[in-house]
This record gives C-alpha cells, structure tokens and sequence, in this order.
RNA sequence: GGUCUGUUGGUGAAACGGUUAACACAUCGCCCUCUCAAGGCGACAUUCACGGGUUCGAAUCCCGUACAGAUCACCA
C-alpha cells in the first residue's frame, strides 16, 4: 500500500481559528496513525490578502501543538514549509497551466476581470459565465498574445454529463457539469488561482488524502476536472464538519471568538486544547475522552468523524484542562504553576504548598491569580462574612472563639498543617463544637474570604506561624 | 434563486432494524469534608426536526415537508 501523505494547507491571512487546528489536527492523526507523513504548505497565492506575520502564527501554532511536519525546504536545518509563492517562482503552475493548452483541456481568456464581474453584478444570483474567447480562433489567438494583451487560463468544461466523487464522510456527490463554470487557472497577474495551485501541489507532493473543510465539498468536482485533464490519480476526500460558535455561526476569529493563542494565553494547555477539539467532529470507538496526541493517532478512524458542524464548549474544554492539570506530574505541575503564582505572591511563600492547595481547584492556569491574592495582604472584608449557616458561626461567636485559636497556635512548635490541625481539632473537642465551626472564622481570618483554597489549616501552614498569628489578632481588632 | 450537505437532550455524542436511547460536559440533589474544590452516588430525551411509507419490529431503510449550513470569484 501507498504510505499516506497529508497535508495542512492554510492561507496566511490572519490568525489560527479553532477549526483550522482542528482540521490540521486531522490531517496529522490520519497520516500518523499509518506512520505516514504530514506535510505543511502555506497556500499565499493571492497576493492582496496576506496579512504580516499570518504565516509565523500557523507555525508557531502547530509547533506549539507538537504538529510537526515531515519535509519541507531547509530552513537552517530544520523542514521549513512549503510556500506556493515561492514555488510559483519556478514556473512551476504556469507551465502545467500551458501544459492543459495544449492538451485543449483550457483555453486563454482574454476577458478583463472588471468585466466579467460587472456581468456578474448585473446577473445576479443566476449568473452563468459563459466564456465568449472559447471561440476565438487560432489566429486571434497568436495574435493577442503577440500583442502581449493580459490574459487568464481557464479550464475548459464540457456542460453535459456528471461529475461524481467519494468523500470518506459524505460518501458519493454527483452534480451536474453544467453548473460548474470554466474556472481561472491561472490568472492575469501571472499567480496560479487556489484551486489549481492546490491541486498542482496535492499532485506533486504525492498527497493521498486531502483533509479540509467541507466548505470545500460544492468544488471539489472542479478539482477532479483538473486531475482529469491530467489524467492524474484522485486521492482520498475527506472533508472535515465546521467548528461551530453557536447553531448558526461557525467560530471565527472575526468575530472576536478564541483562537488557539487567545485560549494559550487564557491559560488553557496546548494538549487539553487539542484533545478537547478532537472530540469536535470525531468519537472514539471506546468510552473514553481523555487521549494524548499519540494515542489519538492510534485510535483515530476517518469513518467515525461525524457529518454535522459541532459547536465549541468552552465549558467542557475547560473541564478537561481541568483534568490535564490533576493528572500531569507534579513536579512537571509545580514548575507550570511557579510563576503563575510568583506572579501575585511574594516569593518568601513556598510556591509548592501553595501549588497543592490549588491543585484541585482549578482548572485553568489564569484562574490562579484570584485564587490567591489574598496570600500577600488581608484584603477587605466586612464582619458578615463570619456569619456561616454550614459552620454555625456570627461574628459574636467569632469573636469568642479567635482568642482561643490564637492561644492554642502560639504554643505550637512545628506550624505544619498537621499539626496545626491536629492542634486545632482538639481544642474544638474539648469546646465541644465541630471542627468546621471553629475552622471557618479562621479561614476569614487568615483568607478574608467565604470561599478559600485548601482548608482553612492549610492557609496557615503556607502564611506561615508569624503571618497567621498576625492576621489572627488584626481579625480579633477587626471584630472588636 | 440554482446546486450540494446536514437535522439524536442546553452542549459534545454512541447506537451500524430488535437495549430501559450509552458515555462525557453543564445543571440539580445527596455523600465525604476545616470552606470551596476534587472524588463518590443519583436525577435529568415516554423519545431521536415533522409527516407518510417499507417491516413482525425503525433513531436506524425509502419518499416528502420544514429548518439549518455550505457553495455558486482572476478569495482561499
């Protein structure tokens, strides 16, 4: 069997969406999965849409993901992409353009493009083009060219007839030849059109399966015209459903919805974004959600990817990232976390209590900041808070029972959480009360919150003997 | 408007003619518990857009309707 070669095409006009990943993704699992090879081209053929930096933000985006493509020209030493301008250099698809000429498979148009869509304007919704240079004869032919007028190739399209074709996920289309024009090839200013630059390409890079979006699905019959005329080899289709933002929009980055940076930099890991939207369109043959980007290759199928367009939840991304965090390795999660928490914390705080109170409680990196500014300074509070139906507490009754606690701590030798809770769940029997009743006004005192990370015991531990003896009696004045 | 494609709960989805229609997120309960989380347990679609048909039997097959999306460029 032929080895699989896929590949990532994008144009360079602005930023990575979710569904471009999505569909790069794919097109990396499909051929890793039969130890194939994924190849990154960026399709920049129209010259007055590329944006500056669009092609740096795909490949930092796809190295970030750990998509690492298998060939590509030598960019000191390592496979840079492909790139169709530079390619077009070569001459590469204006040859193969004239290549169809002969073949009579196109003819040159000599029609001005403003012309044409003036024609279009005027139509409307049921416009036709219908090239008149196709009956131009040989010698007006020789004869505009040696006037060096401009010209365009378009392909020649037989109108009778069908044109079918399988995709992997949509099984057979059939459509009629004489709703598919006779389409730009190459155009005036020299650059090959999308659609035949791609099919070029796919063709002599040995591309067996094409991966893209389904938006693609109502052209795909003019690429195997192409392919056709070429007498080429049709690869595999496999068009991908669109990542939806709502029922009736894709996501998009001109809306304003994420991109794969704006999620990295919200604190979302690379790998729970890519496992989380490999889910979008696709379900494993188990039950099961969580997969790294290897055993996704493994458990991929083409035919499991589903037919409909799959909204994004960034609830469910969320939760997942969630899951990434609990079950990394701590000391890889300690170093994760570090600066997050240097960040906002004074760093005479060891950073690793901190990181094991947090542990469980959050689920994205960006959370950590409110999590714990309460760690550098007693923030304000109003006495309410000591009002706890769950522990049964008032400020009356905290009032009476802080001096308590402060007394107990202070002859506490080794202030570690055990000890300290130790210490405490003790005194809380002798007062017989519960524990949380005598816990809660010192997680308020120490934390100046309802809602803390760790338990109140743990707080003291990571603010250290001096620190919570402080914050203790500052909450006694407060109350008074 | 033509053409193409699609339609299972709030969301992602499974099911490949016969199950009480999996599972996960979210939501809501309960348990655990020094708060909150995490974890555990449970609830949550009399029903698979709608209407016909085929069949002993349909979410699954066929036809129609509705709705949605895509596409009709010298854009990609």
């Amino acid at each position: 069997m032929k080895k699989i070669r896929t590949r990532f095409a994008p144009s360079p006009t602005g930023y990575m969406h979710i569904g471009n990943l999505r569909t790069a993704l794919y097109a990396y699992l499909i051929a890793k999965k039969d130890d194939g090879d994924f190849i990154l081209r960026i399709e920049d053929t129209d010259q007055g849409r590329l944006v500056e930096g669009a092609t740096d933000i795909i490949y930092d985006t796809l190295k970030a993901c750990n998509l690492s493509h298998d060939e590509g020209p030598d960019v000191g030493g390592n496979y840079g992409p492909y790139v169709q301008s530079e390619r077009m250099k070569l001459g590469l698809y204006s040859e193969y353009a004239h290549k169809l000429i002969e073949l009579k498979k196109a003819h040159y148009c000599f029609c001005k493009a403003e012309d044409v869509e003036a024609q279009r304007q005027a139509a409307g919704n049921s416009f036709y083009f219908v090239d008149p240079c196709n009956k131009l004869t040989q010698d007006e032919i020789d004869n505009k060219l040696k006037n060096n007028e401009e010209y365009a190739i378009r392909l020649n399209v037989d109108p009778v007839g069908t044109t079918s074709f399988n995709d992997e996920i949509y099984g057979t289309i059939t459509v009629e030849n004489k709703t598919l024009d006779e389409m730009v090839l190459l155009k005036s200013d020299g650059f090959p059109t999308y659609n035949f630059a791609n099919v070029i390409d796919d063709h002599l890079m040995d591309i067996t399966d094409v991966v893209r979006g389904n938006e693609y699905l109502s052209s795909t019959p003019k690429y195997n015209l192409i392919y056709e005329a070429f007498n080429w080899d049709i690869p595999r289709y496999i068009h991908c459903p669109p990542v939806m933002k709502d029922e009736h929009n894709k996501l998009s980055k001109r809306n304003g919805d994420a991109s794969f940076q704006d999620l990295v930099s919200k604190g979302y890991l690379p790998e729970a974004i890519l496992n989380y939207i490999a889910l979008l369109g696709w379900s494993p043959n188990e039950d099961r959600e969580i997969y790294s980007i290897e055993e996704l290759a493994k458990a991929f199928d083409v035919k499991r990817i589903g037919t409909t367009g799959a909204i994004f939840d960034i609830d469910k991304l969320t939760w997942m990232n969630g899951v990434y965090l609990r079950n990394m390795d701590i000391d890889k999660y300690y170093e994760l976390v570090k600066p997050y928490i240097y960040d906002v914390v004074d760093n005479h705080l060891d950073y690793k209590l901190i990181a094991n109170a947090i542990h469980d409680r959050i689920n994205i990196l960006s959370e950590i900041k409110d999590m714990i500014s309460f760690l550098n300074k007693t923030e304000d509070y109003d006495v309410d808070l000591y009002n706890n139906k769950k522990a049964k507490t008032n400020p009356e009754l905290a009032k009476e029972l802080l001096p308590k606690i402060l007394e107990s701590l202070e002859s506490l030798d080794t202030f570690n959480n055990d000890e300290i809770f130790n210490c405490l769940a003790s005194k809380a029997q002798e007062l017989e009360i519960k524990n949380i009743t005598l816990m809660y006004p010192l997680q308020v005192a120490l934390s100046s919150r309802s809602v803390a990370p760790g338990g109140a015991t743990a707080i003291a531990e990571i603010l250290g003997k001096d620190e919570t003896l402080n914050r203790i009696k500052e909450a006694i004045n407060k109350l008074k």
